[in-house]
DNA sequence: CGAAAAAGTGGCAGCGCTGCCAACAATTGT
DNA sequence: ACAATTGTTGGCAGCGCTGCCACTTTTTCG
C-alpha cells in the first residue's frame, strides 16, 4: 500500500514490500539493501535506497525485532531522577549503549521496591539484550525475572554484596568507613550526622553504617544525628544541621549523607557565621560541581557515577562471565575538615 | 514449548501458547484473560492466571505490538543529560507517561542537530504512540519525519516559535528581557554578561537575545561580556566572572546564562570578598534549589520544568488540536539583586 | 418452554520483517 | 569450453501476539 492514494486518502504507513515493489526488487533484496546486509548489486542498491527515500520509509523495528529474534533495546532501571547520581551513571551509560547500536529504555521506581518489581517486568516484556539496574537489594521475583530472562545483567553503583550476573560499582560502606577515619585523624571527636530517609535509599544506610563501625573502632560514636525523613536536598541539610547544632551545639564536625546535604549544611554555617572547619567540620558525600566550586572546596568522596554506567554497559553489551567490578573512589580533602 | 525439558534442556522462552496448553485453553482465550480483556469465566481465569505464574510467563510486547499496530511506547529527544533542566522535565513527562500506561524511550542529542535527526528516526522506528522533543528548532528532515509520522509530537521548554503540534514551555525570550528590566529597575547600570556556549544551546541565545533587546530599550547595552566556549557549569561561572571582572571591573551588575553559572559566580565574589549586592549584583535563570538555599538567594527566573513535562506528556497521551501552552516563568527577587 | 440475546471460547489470518533456501547469473579455474 | 565457485536474487515460513469471526454454551425473557 503507497502512503497516499491518488486521491489522497492515506493508507496506513509504507512498509518493506511497498519499497520493494516500488524498486522492483523483491522483499528480502529491500530488507538487505537496507540493512547493509549480505550482498547486492550496486544498481539495486540505488534503487532500493531511492525509493525508501521517496516514499518516506522508516522501518518498523518491532516486525524486525520479532522476526529476529533479540531486540537492541537495553532496560535501565533507577530510582530516581532527582538524585545526581543517576542522571550521572545514564550519561555514562548512554553513551556507551548507543556507541554498541543500543538504545536505552529507562524506568524510575521511586524508591519503592514493588514498583522495580513491575518495572522489571514491564522492560524484560520488551525483551530487552540486557538490563541495568541500581544497588543489589531487590526483591525475589525480581531477582527471579532477572535470572530466568537469560539476558545480561548488570547491577550498579554498589559492590557491597552478591549480584546476579555484572555488579559495577564501589563500597558505599568502605566510603562511609574511610569518611569516618579520614575526620578521626584530622582530631575531630565529636562527630554528628545529619542524613536523610535511608529507609528507601540502601546504599545510604550502608555508608551510615560502614561510617557508624569505623567510629567504633576507634573507641567513637555518632555523637548526635538528624534524619530527615524526606529525600536529600540542598534545604534539608541546611535545616537539618541548624536543628542538630540546636540540639548538640558541641559538635565538632558533621558527616552528611551526601553532597546536597553538606552544601546545605555549609550554607547554614556562612548565613550563621560558624567558622570552617575552625568551629565546626563538615564531610560530604559524592563529588559534586557544586562542592569543588565553592569558597572552600567540600571534603567530601568523589564517586565514578559516569564510569559505572560506562563499564556497566560495556558488559552488558559483551559476552563473559559474570564479573563484579569496584570501580573505588577517592576521598577529596577539601577545606571544610 | 515449554521453558525446560524434561531432561533440562533449555528451549527458548515461555510463549502465549505454552500458557494456553498448560491452561487447556485456546490462545485467544488465554490472551484476553492475561489482558484483562473481554470475557472469560472466573474458572477458566484462574487457570491461565495458574499456568502463566507457574511457568514465569512473561509477554512478549514486541509481539503485542505488532500484531494490534500502536505501541505503548513514548520517545522522549533531548540534549543533554547534564543539564538539570532535562532530567527534571523528563522526570514530570515520566510520572505522566507512566501513569498513563506509557513506557518512555530517552534519546540524548548532545545539543547535536544531526544526531537529533538520527535519533527521531531510530525512534520512530520503534512506532512509538507519540513523541517529545526539546526546543522548536529542529532540521527540515527531522520535522518532515515528525510529521509524516501522523502520531502526537510535543516540543517542549520553549514557546518562542511555532512548533508542528503540541507545544508547551516558557519564552526565553521573555525571561531574557524580564532579567534585563528587573536589573535596570534595580538601578544596575553597568550591566555584564557571563555565558556559555550558545551556539549549541538555542535557548541561551534567545534569553540573551531578549536580554539584549529589553537593555537597548532604556537606552542601554551589555558593558562586557565573556562567553565561555563550553558548556555551563559552576566552575565556568566562577572563571568567567573572575575573567569579566578582570577586563571590566567596574560593572555593578552581571546577568548569567543560568544559575550554575551565577552560583559560581556567586561563589567567586564570597572568595574574593565582593559584596553582594552592593558591589556588584547577580542575576541567573532557572530557580535552582541551590540558588534558593544559599545564604543569601539568588535572584534568578523560576521555570516550571516539571510542570512542562507532565503537560507535554499530558498532551501528548491525549487527542485534540494543535495547541500551544505558555507555562510562563516567575521572576525571583532574591538578595543578591 | 422455546426463541433470542449474552457469555464464553477456539481457530486462524495477519502485523512487517528477517532468515533460510533454492534458483539463477556472473566469474573463475583448468 | 565446461565445471566449480562466487555473487545476486526472490519466495516463503515463521517470530508471538491480537483481532475478527464463527461457534458453543449459558442466561434471559416473552
Amino acid at each position: 500500500m503507497a502512503d497516499e492514494l491518488a486521491d489522497g486518502t492515506p493508507t496506513g504507513t509504507t512498509t518493506l514490500t511497498d519499497v520493494a515493489r516500488a524498486a522492483g526488487v523483491g522483499e528480502s533484496t529491500a530488507s538487505r539493501v537496507l540493512r547493509g546486509h549480505g550482498s547486492f548489486s550496486a544498481k539495486t542498491r540505488e534503487s532500493v535506497l531511492n525509493a525508501a527515500r521517496s516514499l518516506g520509509y522508516v522501518p518498523n523495528r518491532i516486525a524486525g525485532t520479532l522476526a529476529s529474534t533479540g531486540s537492541k533495546l537495553v532496560g535501565i532501571v533507577i530510582p530516581s531522577l532527582s538524585n545526581i547520581v543517576f542522571p550521572d551513571m545514564l550519561r555514562g551509560a548512554n553513551t556507551v549503549l548507543v556507541g554498541a547500536g543500543f538504545q536505552p529504555v529507562v524506568a524510575v521506581t521511586d524508591y519503592e521496591q514493588g514498583r522495580e518489581e513491575t518495572l522489571v517486568e514491564s522492560l524484560l516484556s520488551w525483551r530487552p539484550a540486557g538490563m541495568m539496574v541500581a544497588g543489589l537489594e531487590h526483591s525475589e521475583r525480581t531477582v527471579a525475572m532477572l535470572r530466568h530472562a537469560r539476558i545480561r545483567v548488570a547491577e550498579l553503583l554498589d559492590s557491597d554484596g552478591d549480584g546476579i550476573d555484572i555488579v559495577v560499582g564501589y563500597s558505599n560502606r568502605e566510603a562511609g568507613g574511610a569518611s569516618a577515619r579520614h575526620l578521626v585523624s584530622r582530631g575531630y571527636r565529636r562527630i554528628g550526622y545529619v542524613g536523610h530517609d535511608l529507609s528507601r535509599d540502601l546504599r545510604v544506610a550502608k555508608r551510615f553504617a560502614g561510617f557508624r563501625s569505623a567510629l567504633a573502632e576507634a573507641g567513637l560514636e555518632v555523637a548526635a544525628e538528624e534524619i530527615i525523613p524526606s529525600s536529600s536536598s540542598i534545604e534539608a541539610g541546611r535545616d537539618g544541621l541548624g536543628r542538630l547544632l540546636g540540639r548538640a551545639p558541641d559538635l565538632d564536625a558533621v558527616y552528611f549523607s551526601n553532597d546536597d546535604m553538606a552544601i546545605g549544611g555549609y550554607f547554614h554555617c556562612l548565613a550563621r557565621g560558624i567558622a570552617i572547619p575552625g568551629r565546626l567540620a563538615i564531610f560530604g558525600y559524592n563529588g559534586l560541581d557544586v562542592a569543588r566550586a565553592a569558597p572552600q572546596p567540600l571534603s567530601t568522596i568523589r564517586t565514578p557515577r559516569v564510569a559505572v554506567g560506562e563499564t556497566g554497559a560495556r558488559l552488558v553489551c559483551s559476552d563473559g562471565p559474570p564479573t563484579k567490578i569496584d570501580l573505588g573512589f577517592e576521598l577529596i580533602e577539601g577545606a571544610t575538615t
